[in-house]
DNA sequence: GCTCGCTTGTTGCATATACAACTAAATTAT
DNA sequence: ATAATTTAGTTGTATATGCAACAAGCGAGC
């Protein structure tokens, strides 16, 4: 019996080896330029330098990262002095996630990383579909946002 | 200063948002369903189940896994009875992942719910559409198989 | 036949992530 | 004002994953 089911043409196989690739890369070269940071972190870093400091739930929602996700990531980028934790006086419950100096140092350095690689992964590409590939999977997240459980 | 890096619309953000979607409602209907299975797991029980039983070796290049990786999924899924290891006795070094009839018996299953899922994440995409997110992101993957470190 | 080197897996250690249970604090309801 | 509810983060526990170190076995060259 055989099934009808080519799980290597399956969005989920797809998405899931091009974002470990891509992600993985990124980590090679990133410790390879000394960097000592993740490309989960770096996710995390640039979201706050574009958008500014915010609480670690807005950023969970900007990544759609449960909030004991945060939780870590933001440990981690904590200790290695890319961000600091800082109590909102009004809510002492909220911590706003603020990036250093030194995050923003950096991060042009890691934005060129991060573009080469991008650039490699779209070989062969016209314009055309370089945009149709965003495109596309921003409305497959958009869709999933809002599936049903 | 302000970067001109959009991360919302990077390859690394979108396939791993994308990505990590899919896997969490995977994870969670199957849950639903009773299967004792992670959307990790299914990916390798489906690849076996389509291509016959092959080394831990084997499987790592088809996932795109480091053999590590692949020594701790399978280790997963002996513990629920999916796969059994055999050993090679031409080469005792090398063991042969094989899916077992509990695995067989709950495929069609397991598609079924990622097939749903899969649709879903393709609402309001035309057929041109659905070939060409996959097509792109295969695109992708060749890309960085072959990327220099 | 024996040693050196390559291959196949496993294990130690680190990060990423989810879910559930818990703490603390703000908000709402009575 | 006080109690009940909701919200923001943290922590326990489990799986997934990579890299590096290690163990065991096969093979090539001498």
């Amino acid at each position: 019996m055989t099934f009808s089911y080519d799980h290597n043409q399956s969005l989920g196989y797809l998405t899931g080896i091009a974002s470990r690739l891509l992600s993985n890369l990124l980590a090679t070269r990133l410790k390879a330029a000394g960097i000592e940071m993740t490309p989960e972190q770096w996710g995390a870093i640039i979201m706050l330098l574009n958008d500014g400091a915010m609480t670690q739930g807005q950023l969970g929602a900007r990544l759609h990262l449960e909030k004991s996700s945060v939780s870590r990531l933001i440990n981690g980028l904590e200790k290695r002095g890319w961000i600091e934790r800082i109590k909102d006086r009004n809510d002492s419950r909220q911590k706003l996630v603020a990036p250093t100096p030194k995050a923003l140092d950096t991060a042009e350095h890691c934005a060129t990383l991060a573009r080469a690689i991008h650039e490699e992964a779209q070989l062969g590409m016209n314009e055309h579909d370089k945009i149709a590939s965003r495109s596309l999977l921003s409305r497959i997240i958009r869709n999933l946002e809002g599936a049903s459980r």
